[in-house]
RNA sequence: GCCGGGGUGGCGGAAUUGGUAUACGCGGCGGAUUCAAAACCCGCUCCUUACGGUUGUGGGUUCAAGUCCCACCCCCGGCACCA
């Protein structure tokens, strides 16, 4: 340490010791004499020990909350645990101790470590989520939910992990893995206690746009409601005979433009309905086979192996709705039973899906959109005839060299692939054929495909002064030999042949839209037409654009508009004990009834075995609990049972927010006059990781219970800012099992806790979620800094405050404080060193100097600006100081440097009054000998002067 | 594949939103100090001998582009057989 070194140890326990005594952080929430201000950071979970990520996550929201103080704002800067979940189970299962113990004395070690920030939290409105006192309002909040139909127990097929041996809900499973342990994912038919978010979705959609949030946020979450709008379209099914049933199978589409192209029906092979179908079906056994097939697959193996498969329903068709034609009924797995209506109307011709189970079981391909072209360079003119075409492309490739052949017109600057039109009489493949021989002289070609549908392209003729719609059918021919006929001369004259490469046609790029699609679509391998067209091959429809006409079909068809959403209800049973008891009992009967709010908190019960499967396969832990089965038969009589699982811990994070203002009440969940003077939560800090967990399920909780009148606002959260991630050193996520782990507790006691908060603080912007390298030599680097400026203050303090430092101060002042407030604590500190640079500069250091700096380093380093705080004789905490007001005046500046630039090119600056015109800066640019050179050389053709920026002179 | 965000020195990152690119810091190099070393202090550190060039690549708009427009490449995040 350097001989200016201070001994951090003890001026962090003087500076804690000081707030402690003067109680500057209990927040009285019933003061209204100042503006509140709630500032969030997502609780912790008492893993045990003190991460470097928490420091990054509490000691830098810390630097905020203190600014917000010294900004005369009223700061709930609380703290508290997010105590139920799987580790401390995990623990008790492998080292045989009690769930509750561990979890209590890791957040007694882990109160200490925190309280080594000295960060200025407010503990006195500290929660515990696995406290009774706490868990009694989330079971109480549930029984509320159930009341009003927003939980409900129901049979569906959801995520089991094996190895935790519990439920998952969807969003705890990423690529059919378990989020938490990495297990694959089992699918498994259970009753479960779901919360109904679905109800929400629009909601929480639509919200999102008055939110101030990153878009990168807002956009996670829309894509996690997935909303989609389209049409629930029915088609009648039955089997072959006339007194077979008929059933009605809705679809949900999103193109019910194309319904006049459905030429198949496909259902989910776990849709219900199969099972009434199936008995007039002629193939049953190959049904049931494909049902039983799929059920052994995981998701992940269906959407791994993404080649269709499937069975057709032997015998039964059904009706489309439009077409009144009747089309085959398949089930395959591509369809999923949880999505929509888990049937869908398959269009090959529009839909790259369908067009692949079409191919593979050669199912008709109908074309009823077809993409529409004008041609920009000699579009149609109004009030001309129009006339219709049939016409051709043809694509002629050599196999020998993969070569396409290709026309370069002489009149036009065009390249084209050969084109013509279909006479009377021809089908459209020998149209190619004749047209491929007339134009270029091969006959001998064979015919590979057709390429895609038919387009229509839109233009005028102008030899026959008529408006022109060509409906064009692209093909694929290959070249048998190089045997060629000479041309006609009126042919060799109208365009020249090229053989082209792929690579030559894409760059040449063709320079007609339609011939440009047919390239692509040919390299793509994509024969279908997903895009917007015109409507033919459907009835009434044809001709009309399908954009506007998807509404009259909708209701030509029979069916209705709906909006249709990803996000499945909210899973919220756990087979697993330490988490909070959903306060519910079951009747002789089996029936459901809540634990009345007189028994609430329902107790964990700690008579249990954790032993995984202890209690039976599925089953939580709390089955072995002889006292709840005791205490069940007491309460509610003989016969009647517990429910044994217990609730998702993302329950009790949905609403901790609340209880932090009413932390210890015993007669209500939070207080209805402080949540409506403090909701919502100004400022929430967190990981980006809860973007479509966490902050998704506290959204829909808090507008539940906004509904049921409980909270004063629908939604939560004011700002959201997703902090980073610090790496280990290497560069890599920290991990024990790579040996990269930080403890933070060493590198503060060697150190001192405000060097590694302003480490942190300076590595990267805290406002975006960048991920950073810890590094040691930065640390050691901010306690140099640190040191330089416990050096200050040993110099002399007599000399008058200068005008220069006093605009300094001011600047630093402004930036710094901004910087702050958007959570941009990189550059307020990279101003902050600046500053103290030009303080050491000067022989002596004036005492309003030396007061301002302290006050600006107050947030950042908040023990030392104390410590020299009160050296300086200054009275109180520099915490309870005003952040400085700016006096602008001092701001304005007397002189500026204006780069002086020749072509945009810098060629000096002068010095010069913000308000001086463009003569005298034009004067004072004469004294750069270049720019005085180009001046005799000519008077400049422009000049332009932007005041106090830029003078630039144009030649 | 679709939707976001991004690409600036050896590294983390700045850049008043179109006006001096590379602030601040790390690392590196040199000096000073010391018997020596650490620490501290001072200087240098994008490329180029220079002219000049340089913000992923190529084009464009502009007096002026890291910033705006078009095309492409790469990285990160989200979603994905979602009809």
């Amino acid at each position: 340490m350097s001989r200016d070194s201070f001994d951090h140890k003890a001026i962090e326990k003087k500076a804690q010791d000081r707030w402690a005594e003067l109680d500057l952080y209990t927040t009285d929430l019933t003061d209204d004499t100042k503006d509140p201000y709630y500032l969030l950071f997502e609780f912790p979970y008492p893993s045990g020990d003190l991460h470097i990520g928490h420091w990054y996550a509490f000691a830098l929201t810390d630097i905020f909350a203190r600014k917000q103080r010294m900004d005369g704002k009223n700061v709930l800067f609380p703290i508290g645990f997010d105590a139920f979940g799987l580790p401390a189970e995990n623990a008790a299962i492998k080292n045989g101790v009690d769930p509750k113990k561990w979890t209590y004395e890791n957040m007694d070690r882990m109160r200490t470590q925190i309280r080594s920030m000295g960060a200025s939290l407010d503990w006195s409105k500290e929660i515990v989520s696995c406290d009774p006192s706490y868990y009694k309002w989330t079971q109480w909040l549930f029984t509320k939910l159930f009341e009003h139909g927003l939980a409900e127990r129901k049979n569906a097929l959801v995520k089991w992990c094996p190895k935790d041996q519990t439920v998952l809900a969807n969003e705890q499973v990423n690529d059919g893995h378990c989020e938490r342990c990495g297990t694959e994912v089992e699918e498994k038919n259970l009753t479960q206690w779901f919360f109904k978010i679905t109800q929400y979705a629009e909601r929480l959609l639509t919200d999102l746009d008055g939110l101030p949030w990153r878009e990168d946020i807002k956009d996670a979450q829309r894509a996690w409601i997935g909303e989609s709008e389209g049409a629930k379209l029915t088609f009648m099914a039955h089997g072959p005979e006339k007194d077979d049933t008929t059933q009605p199978i809705p679809v949900f589409t999103t193109r019910p433009d194309t319904v006049f192209g459905a030429t198949y029906l496909v259902l989910a092979p776990e849709h219900e309905m199969i099972e009434v179908l199936i008995q007039d079906a002629s193939n049953p056994d190959a049904v049931r086979e494909y049902q039983r097939a799929t059920a052994r697959k995981t998701e992940r193996d269906r959407s791994e192996n993404k080649e269709k498969t499937g069975v057709p329903l032997e015998g039964i068709t059904a009706t489309n709705p439009a077409t009144k034609e009747e089309v085959p009924v398949y089930i395959a797995d591509y369809v999923l039973n949880s999505y929509g209506t888990g049937a869908v109307m398959a269009v090959p011709a529009h839909d790259e899906r369908d067009f692949e189970f079409a191919t593979k079981f050669n199912l008709p391909v109908k074309q009823v959109v077809r993409p529409r072209f004008v041609d920009e360079s000699n579009p149609p003119r109004e009030g001309k005839e129009t006339v219709e075409r049939d016409m051709i492309i043809g694509l002629v490739r050599n196999p020998k060299n993969g070569k396409f052949l290709c026309l370069n017109w002489k009149e036009q600057p065009w390249t084209t692939f050969v084109v013509g039109g279909i006479e009377t009489g021809e089908d459209s493949i020998e149209a190619a054929v004749r047209e491929i021989h007339e134009e270029t002289g091969y006959r001998n070609i064979t015919f590979v495909r057709k390429l895609g549908g038919i387009s229509q392209t839109e233009y005028f003729a102008t030899h026959k002064d008529e408006n022109r719609i060509a409906y064009t059918q692209a093909m694929l021919f290959d070249l048998v030999d190089e045997e060629q006929e000479a041309l006609s001369p009126e042919e060799a004259a109208k365009h020249e042949l090229v053989w082209l490469s792929p690579q030559e046609i894409t760059s040449r790029k063709i320079q007609h839209a339609e011939f440009a699609t047919v390239w692509q679509r040919l390299q793509n391998g994509i024969d279908t037409y997903v895009g917007d067209g015109i409507l033919f091959n459907s009835d009434g429809f044809d001709g009309r654009d399908n954009r506007e006409a998807m509404a009259d079909i909708v209701e030509f068809a029979g069916g209705e508009r709906v909006k249709n959403y990803r996000i499945r209800d909210w899973l919220v049973s756990r087979q697993r004990y330490w988490g909070a008891p959903i306060p519910v009992v079951y009747d002789p009967e089996g029936n459901v009834h809540l634990v009345p709010a007189d028994h609430l908190p329902w107790l964990l019960p700690e008579d249990v075995d954790f032993t995984p499967g202890a209690a039976g396969a599925g089953k939580s832990p709390l089955a072995t609990s002889k006292e709840l089965h005791e205490r069940v038969t007491r309460i509610f009589g003989e016969g009647w049972v517990p429910e044994y699982d217990t609730l998702d811990t993302f329950v009790d994070s949905s609403w901790y927010y609340l209880r932090y203002l009413d932390p210890k009440d015993d007669h209500d969940f939070s207080d209805q006059s402080l949540m409506k003077k403090w909701m919502p939560v100004d400022r929430y800090s967190g990981g980006s990781e809860h973007t479509t967990m966490h902050l998704l399920y506290a959204r829909f909780f808090n507008k539940a219970l906004y509904d049921l009148a409980l909270v004063p606002t629908s939604e939560p959260f004011g700002e959201r800012f997703n902090r980073g991630l610090i790496l280990g050193p290497d560069g890599a996520k920290m991990s024990k099992s790579k040996g990269n782990v930080v403890n933070p507790d060493g590198v503060v006691e060697k150190f001192g806790a405000d060097a590694v908060r302003m480490y942190l603080a300076f590595i990267g912007p805290y406002n975006e979620p960048g991920n950073y390298p810890w590094n040691l030599d930065g640390t050691f680097a901010m306690r140099k800094f640190l040191d330089r400026v416990n050096a200050l203050y040993e110099k002399k303090t007599d000399a008058e405050l200068s005008d220069e430092t006093t605009k300094h101060l001011a600047l630093a002042i402004k930036k710094i404080g901004t910087d702050i407030d958007r959570f941009k604590f990189n550059t307020a500190i990279s101003t902050l060193m600046t500053l103290v640079r030009e303080l050491e500069q000067l022989p002596q250091v004036p005492m309003q100097a030396k007061r301002t700096l302290l006050i600006l380093l107050a947030p950042l380093a908040p023990h030392l600006a104390e410590h020299l705080w009160s050296k300086l004789g200054e009275e109180g905490s520099v915490h309870q100081a005003q952040w400085p007001a700016v006096d602008e005046s001092l701001l304005a500046v007397n002189e500026v440097t204006v780069t002086v630039q020749i072509q945009g090119k810098r060629r000096g600056e002068i010095t010069l009054r913000p308000d001086s015109n463009e003569d005298e800066a034009l004067m004072l640019a004469k004294s750069i000998p270049t720019v005085a050179k180009a001046i005799e050389a000519g008077p400049p053709k422009r000049v332009i002067y932007v005041q106090g920026r830029i003078l630039n002179l144009v030649f």
